[in-house]
RNA sequence: GCCCGGAUGGCGGAAUGGCAGACGCGGAGGACUCAAAAUCCUUUGCCUGAGAGGGCGUGUGGGUUCGAGUCCCACUCCGGGCACCA
């Protein structure tokens, strides 16, 4: 047998060559055409898993591919470092954050590195770095000062028994405190929040031009969810008040048979008469007390609805009917939405509906029903009981409805988005501190620029139950104010780790810049990211956040001259499943790498991970998993093998066959380019292994192989392989062009447009769609000429049996269906 | 309930409206070997047939087309997202 290798060996000489060689570090002023490529900024989790493997190969192939095809490619590593996992781990041991984060993020750089996935680590960024923070606070001040950052009262997470405000994500299950599994409350604090509700519009409309996976794009527009209605007022009989409500349906307007106040609403109170005050006042203290879970939980059994609504002894007087109609208060109309009230139609509305039947309201409908059509109805039709919209369709009728209104009601068209505005305060202790300055003279002061960053002491107790941990620390928040000099008060929350991968991708583009968060110019060179690669799980709110970012950077003047949108194209990978679950470290299911380093290799690995599937699908981790993986280091072997002449015959002379091995070689690289090009990686490898398997027989068989055309053979594949498998095509690529020469510094092939035409190609004679005979004619072959033969075949002349085919179609050369 | 995906051999999957099942895994048989591993070769959708061959076949039922895994309509099941947002 040929000489063999050591894929350890291998691996180990070729990640220290690239470290060294400095081959993947990008100068900001490149002039070839540049290439962003981008891996989400990961939680550093300690070593990688297999998603981790995954993520990083395809991230890794496209550097290397876009890199070979000529392009100035940018290739980032950092860490999302700040987060709740490494706080909770340190609060049980008893350690610093910080001391978990800088360990973990160790291991997954050293486990991305062991994976031979390469990157421009002088670029290096990390959340919880001081010289990070320090613009993440920043940006925050900047926004602040454009009015895109303000302070509200707003309902947080609050856990009774820990005493203690909770993130959203501390929450678990049915709305219970994931550290005592006490019943999670809702308790109104000041809070900070971003003004992502501004840029509604442009989020949800900028969705369309985006290269992303239909179905991101379809939950970016769900959790923006706009909607067109009208916004109008209903007057309150015996006061001198209004309701204003808001509605999509105000053609439904004369089936209004009660009005809904949110349990928040501000004029409940005063509208509320005192024979029902006590069952309102009830109601609202059970909505308070009640967990999301409980409140939004949609049995629609009439038992809980029941509870769930009052009489508050009002009536409003419907614009439509001049009837007076009662007002309830009940918790399924959101404070938050809209106007926090609600004209309700039971005949068209399926909640109100259900509510309706419950509290015995009176069901008027007002659009004409399908034939034997039950319970509310909200499809179109033809209005009914409606006045002077009877006869009307729906779209009709809105359009009446919404003028009549605008007359009579102070009613205004008005679109409503279910996206809120940011909540961006945590009360934790490991993130970015918010940068500003609380005096009783001077109001919110924000911290002057020049005392930024604000970084958290080390010596703050973390597992306190109170507030923030950092309100725990005297030294930390008695501070002076910057303005007046008075005594003053940190705010002690910090940012949503969120923000912190808001932009990270821009402080990538210009990590080497001093005295600012990025320089523009360079920061406009490089974006927009034209490769995002990542988790579905992110679909929604990371993606949101840096659309949001990018708008509010541009719109601040701290970027200029780029796109609105920070990523151009989006890839989102598959999940890696095992007995049906996610594959995850919680889960205590992980099938770790390592294992694989020794026997196929890191290389062998990831040609598994291209060849197993369509990347976007997710991979199902079975008992045949380890047999493919052996299948992907056994091709790698026999490439080896092949390229070191096992068994091959060598020739210089001119030989049957030669011509065809060409054109294999280069439809070859023909599909594999297509195949990167069109994340079909799957195909791309099944390209190359097909090619391996004709070279062989090439090579092996018969006269052998002219050497001119084995040498193209291997060095086309080792050309082609190298984005997926680096290490061994750059061992073998050295080993056949000699030292200092790296497979990845070379062109990407181009595939000769001759050799992609066949001479002959095997055309398919059809009787009735049915194969009955083949004949192997010229390409050029007319579509005469192929009907001619398809009739002259034995086969079709026995099936026609002498008839007169009723119609022949010809597709020459490859086609020709004879209809008898 | 609404929205988005998906369904192809024993398995992962391939296929611009034109030979369904490329490629790989697994299986069967063989070569090499004292033997095994490794490697190599042959074979492998199902039914039928000794064989040549014939028939069937891409979740179900219709349709368009000379021709449908692919397009259209209706449905079933599976996966995911959203869900009192008026």
């Amino acid at each position: 047998m040929a000489r063999d290798y050591d894929i350890v060996d291998i691996e180990k000489k070729w990640q220290e060559r690239w470290r060294e060689s400095g081959l993947y570090e990008v100068s900001n002023d490149d002039p070839r055409e540049r290439f962003y490529a981008l891996n989400m900024y990961p939680y550093p989790s300690g070593s990688a898993h297999q998603g981790h493997v995954r993520n990083y190969t395809f991230g890794d192939l496209v550097v290397r591919y876009q890199s070979m095809k000529g392009k100035a490619v940018l290739s980032p590593f950092g860490f999302d470092s700040f987060g709740l996992p490494a706080e909770n781990a340190a609060i049980k041991a008893g350690s610093h954050p910080r001391i978990f984060t800088d360990q973990r993020m160790a291991e997954l750089k050293e486990s991305v590195q062991r994976l031979g996935a390469v990157y421009d680590w002088r670029r290096e960024v990390f959340s919880h770095d001081p010289a990070y923070m320090r613009w993440s606070q920043e940006i925050f001040l900047t926004f602040l000062e454009n009015g895109l950052a303000y302070r509200a009262q707003a309902p947080v997470n609050w856990c009774p028994s820990c005493a203690t405000v909770l993130a959203n994500e501390q929450v678990v299950g049915d709305g219970v405190c994931d550290r005592c599994g006490t019943a999670v409350v809702k308790k109104d604090l000041e809070q900070w929040f971003f003004r992502i509700t501004k840029y509604a519009d442009e989020l949800l409309e900028s969705v369309d031009d985006l290269e992303w996976p239909e179905r991101v794009k379809t939950m970016q527009r769900n959790w923006i969810g706009r909607s067109e209605g009208v916004e109008f007022d209903l007057p309150f009989v015996g006061h001198d008040l209004a309701l204003r409500v808001f509605t999509t349906r105000p053609d439904t307007g004369f089936g209004v048979t009660y009005a809904v106040m949110a349990p928040e609403h501000p004029l409940l109170a005063t509208v509320t008469t005192d024979e029902h005050r006590a069952a309102v006042t009830d109601l609202v203290a059970r909505a308070r007390a009640a967990t999301d879970m409980e409140r939004t939980a949609s049995s629609d059994s009439g038992d809980n609805l029941s509870k769930r609504g009052a009489f508050t002894g009002a009536y409003v007087t419907n614009p439509f009917t001049n009837q007076p109609v009662p007002v309830y208060v009940a918790d399924y109309v959101l404070g938050s939405y809209g106007t926090g009230a609600i004209m309700a139609v039971p005949a068209e509305d399926e909640r109100d509906h259900a509510f309706a039947l419950v509290h015995g309201l009176p069901i008027i409908r007002t659009i004409e029903t399908p034939d034997g059509h039950e319970g509310p109805y909200n499809g179109d039709g033809v209005h009914i009981n409606s006045g002077f919209l009877d006869g009307l369709d729906v779209a009709e009728a809105k359009k009446k409805a919404a003028d009549f209104l605008a007359q009579s009601a102070n009613g205004i068209e008005k679109v409503n988005f279910r996206l809120r505005d940011w909540l961006v305060s945590r009360q934790r202790f490991w993130g970015c501190p918010i940068p500003v300055i609380y005096c009783a003279g001077c109001g919110i002061v924000p911290v002057p620029r020049e005392q930024l960053p604000i970084v958290a002491p080390d010596d703050v107790k973390m597992d306190q139950t109170g507030q923030s941990p950092l309100a725990t620390h005297e030294p930390f928040w008695r501070t002076t104010c910057p303005t007046c000099g008075g005594e003053a008060r940190r705010e002690t929350d910090t940012m949503d780790t969120f923000t912190d991968s808001s932009w990270y991708f821009l402080r990538f583009a210009d990590p080497f810049t001093e005295g600012k968060a990025f320089d523009p110019e360079v920061v406009a060179k490089w974006m927009p990211v034209d490769q995002y690669i990542g988790g579905i799980e992110h679909a929604i709110l990371h993606l949101l956040y840096a659309r949001f970012y990018m708008k509010a950077l541009i719109d601040t003047g701290l970027a200029t001259g780029i796109e609105r949108e920070p990523f151009r194209r989006l890839f989102t990978q598959g999940m890696i499943r095992m007995d049906g679950a996610k594959m995850s470290k919680s889960k205590g299911n992980l099938v770790t790498p390592g294992q694989y380093y020794a026997t196929v290799g890191a290389d062998g690995l990831r040609l598994f991970h291209l060849f197993v599937g369509p990347p976007a699908d997710d991979v199902d981790w079975t008992s045949q998993t380890d047999e493919v993986i052996d299948g992907c280091g056994r091709f790698l072997h026999r490439l080896y093998r092949l390229a070191h002449g096992e068994g091959v015959i060598l020739r210089e002379t001119e030989a049957e066959g030669d011509l065809a091995m060409r054109r294999q070689i280069h439809k070859t690289i023909a599909k594999v380019t297509d195949g990167l090009d069109r994340w079909t990686y799957n195909t791309s490898v099944a390209a190359l292994m097909e090619l391996l398997n004709a070279v062989s027989k090439y090579a092996r068989e018969g006269d052998g192989a002219r050497r001119d055309i084995f040498d193209e053979a291997i060095d086309t594949m080792l050309l082609l392989l190298a984005p997926m498998s680096p290490h061994l095509t750059s061992e073998m690529w050295e080993e056949r062009h000699g030292e200092g020469q790296f497979v990845h510094a070379q062109s990407w092939p181009v595939a000769d447009p001759e050799l992609l035409v066949d001479e002959d190609v095997v055309m398919v004679i059809q009787v009735a769609g049915k194969v009955r005979a083949r004949a192997t004619v010229a390409t050029t072959i007319s579509e005469d000429e192929a009907i001619a033969i398809a009739l002259a075949q034995p086969e079709v002349q026995a099936l026609l049996n002498g008839a007169t085919p009723s119609r022949v179609v010809a597709r020459a050369p490859k086609l020709v269906n004879i209809v008898p």
